[in-house]
DNA sequence: GCAAAAGTGTTTTCAATACACCCATGG
DNA sequence: CCATGGGTGTATTGAAAACACTTTTGC
């Protein structure tokens, strides 16, 4: 604990990787860079840290101010250290996910003219600035996990959500085919959903009928 | 990505929390810090990061070097930013778990004379210094989390332990108690420990069976 | 009426649970 | 021989997996 002063030239930066699910797809929202260097690169939204907040309080500010964005859940996944991210200094990330569901973000975002923002698609990331590729991945690898692992889907999938939709999710994730009676009957039998009596119409097909999640129910791994 | 020098005077420092598991319990190691502030307290192992390495080699370098252990496996967990952290400067810590079992333990270790460690039960941690009661909540918290969703208990458990023991750890982690015969049952029927042979001699009562967990074995959720 | 997507039941298999007595050693 | 801790088998229950046809809508 010697010479604390003496090595300093180290900055941290947040990032985050803001997913929402539409129409059984999941979504990571990113950024299009307008200044140098990466210049028209997309990157993660984020921002630098100054000595007056936390990670968290960082975080949670780039999403309302900077992106327009409500309020979210959010959690800390990985902090990288590699030397080189940046060109001229050594700037660390802490990266961190944050989930909003489809249609509270519909609800409740501000349109920002100074940024140009757009989803994608998990398994189309265009290609990044920075190492934000490699900070991606380990996102999506970090929110797979936590999907299986623990109940944070209810977060993706609010209210009136159609069982296919969410089947569609799972079977992303897990990149296996699931037996659609089997998929029903485990979430429906086991109390993980309701049916709350409405039905999804104007799509082609049979119209499906609507769930929600119940809310008092125990994480486990469910496949 | 304005103002990049001027609002840094801001430092990271790596903390870990080794863990190896003696006779069915699971330990943490602390250091008895030796200067003020919080001098006589224990604390986690750690340094600051300097400018020329990445948080893994920093506290892979703590682990050999200060504290004179093998390398071993370690898994960054979480990043603390709250403000006050130090007493007078601001000081992030990233915080690792490392693992090791107790026999390469005793025999790689090398005895430091400068610094002064134990080894606590993780339900008897000591009064710390700094928020370290904080990280070390949160640090056993993971580490169960890891234990029950993957199978780094192999890590902790190399070869020639008790099913007995393995049976504590897991209660321990859990916080309820298993069925001796089913315990047994689900481990080897599934193949996840084979007996090696040979048996425990110099205990009390009946020696118990030794035996290694299985290499190919995919991880899953046993409990 | 046909294309598209959603809904539904039964059987089999296997792991999960519950449960009580005997065995091997040290002292 | 007794105290201590370890090892063993069976029956029941419940979830997991496999599997094909019918229903509802839009066009």
């Amino acid at each position: 604990m010697s010479s604390l002063k003496e090595n300093y030239n180290l900055m941290i930066e947040t990032l985050i990787g803001i997913f929402t699910v539409d129409k059984g797809k999941i979504k990571i929202l990113m950024i299009r860079k307008k200044t140098e260097p990466y210049k028209g690169y997309w990157i993660l939204p984020g921002n630098l840290l100054n000595d007056k907040e936390t990670l968290e309080d960082n975080i949670t500010d780039v999403v309302c101010d900077k992106l327009g964005l409500p309020t979210m859940y959010i959690e800390q996944c990985h902090t990288f250290s590699n030397l080189n991210r940046h060109l001229d200094n050594r700037v660390l990330a802490t990266a961190f996910i944050g989930l909003i569901d489809n249609i509270t973000l519909i609800l409740k975002k501000q349109d920002k003219d100074d940024v140009e923002l757009e989803w994608f698609d998990i398994d189309s990331i265009p290609k990044t600035g920075y190492d934000h590729d490699k900070i991606i991945a380990k996102l999506i690898t970090y929110l797979k996990k936590r999907i299986i692992d623990s109940n944070i889907l209810k977060i993706l999938f609010p209210s009136d959500f159609t069982l296919p939709e969410l089947q569609n999710v799972y079977e992303h994730i897990l990149g296996i085919k699931l037996d659609r009676r089997n998929f029903r009957k485990k979430l429906i039998n086991l109390g993980y959903v309701t049916d709350t009596g409405d039905v999804n119409e104007g799509y082609m097909g049979r119209p499906a009928k609507l769930y929600r999640f119940n809310e008092e129910i125990e994480s486990r791994n469910l496949f």
